[in-house]
DNA sequence: TTCGTCATGTAATGGGTTACATGATTAC
DNA sequence: GTAATCATGTAACCCATTACATGACGAA
């Protein structure tokens, strides 16, 4: 049906099933911990951005087929379904994660603003490192942006500011240049991994399965 | 007509249309610049907002009608007109500056909000310092809150979470508690001003008043 | 047996942005 | 003379929240 979900909303619920299938219960709590920090996501958005996944055949539902009642049946997602209520755990398709790949590739202006910066970065696990980087220095200059806007308004005091929009302002500038000097380290920290691993010739078009990282950061 | 102009926008026009007459125009880059540091507001949200408040009679169009050509004239807001175009320069009205004491005082959980929070403190310079304390108490405590909720998902490492979220999570957590650290200041600076000053009219403490309009009620 | 949490959903509503339309004024 | 900026406005759309509705399950 509509094309009307969000493409951060669609990032975050791809990327975290692919980690692991979830229930929307279950996936909401994750969004708003793992990647949201920021403020909670309500069922009204969650729910329906699942079903139109489902339509588009991006998501399935799982039938969890596999040992009706072995001892490991708790491991991966929690409990599959939960006494007599059949849970409705989703599971990444191919398609989906085709599209997930897609979406992880971009890493254009979308990746630099508030709201998708934080959940591309919470997926830079998945994410080729020139993609990071890219996204990461994109970031940055949207900062340094922001920063001169501040430090313009700073300069033109002669405005008549009173002294607490002056200190509002002076905040808000240390945190930018705080957050930029946090976004430079982890810059030179992925370009030091950009040159240094010819040591997986694997990798044609990315990313290497699974999540099982150890890079450090 | 529509009760729907959301209250931080109400504020933020009311607030700084009491400091000086302005136009649309140049009060959307005020808004932008004093109050936003974050994202800039869009004409499609503010003219609408503008025309509400001028139908419920909180801001009326001025006329300049003092001193046709005299020297003063360019003072105050700029120019108030520019060569034959009319410009809609809006100023508070009476009704306009109760509303926006009432606004002031409320300090609700409005007021702590990321949103709110900014504008309110803003304004701080017209706001009581009781208020004052609790808006920057009530938004401590939320911030407090949020804390808790992050270093509760970063104890919970065990779930698997790959260096890059946990990274976003150690690097969000400072950031809050960075700000508390300064909202702990502020309390601490309104405190000392709460208590000392029962005639002084002059505050050491490097706040004051610094509305010095006159009122043209 | 009642309350809190888990769990899934829908409809209405809200409030913002984008895109569009228009035109005057200033700077080059 | 033409491009950029100033200036005002409307309509369509987007997408998230709120409020509502439902019900199973575990614990007190």
């Amino acid at each position: 049906m509509g094309r009307n979900r969000s493409a951060v909303l669609e990032l975050a619920v791809l990327g975290l099933l692919r980690r692991t299938p979830m229930h929307g219960y279950e996936l909401r709590k994750q969004i708003t911990s793992v990647l949201g920090l920021f403020r909670a996501l309500s069922y009204g958005s969650l729910y329906p951005c699942l079903h139109e996944l489902l339509a588009a055949g991006l998501i399935a539902e799982e039938h969890d087929e596999a040992e009706p009642d072995g001892p490991a049946r708790a491991a991966s997602a929690g409990r599959a379904r939960r006494g007599g209520r059949a849970l409705k755990v989703y599971r990444l398709t191919a398609d989906g994660k085709e599209r997930l790949q897609e979406l992880l590739g971009e890493g254009g202006p979308a990746a630099w603003e508030d709201d998708g910066f934080g959940v591309h970065f919470a997926f830079f696990g998945q994410t080729r490192v020139d993609v990071r980087l890219r996204i990461l220095e994109g970031r940055r200059s949207r900062l340094e942006e922001r920063m001169e806007s501040i430090r313009a308004a700073l300069t033109r005091t002669r405005e008549r500011v009173d002294s607490y929009t002056l200190e509002l302002h002076r905040h808000g500038l240390e945190s930018v240049e705080r957050e930029v000097r946090w976004l430079n380290e982890l810059i030179a920290s992925e370009r030091q991994v950009a040159s240094e691993p010819p040591a997986a010739p694997e990798s044609p078009t990315g990313i290497q399965e699974n999540t099982s990282d150890k890079e450090s950061s």
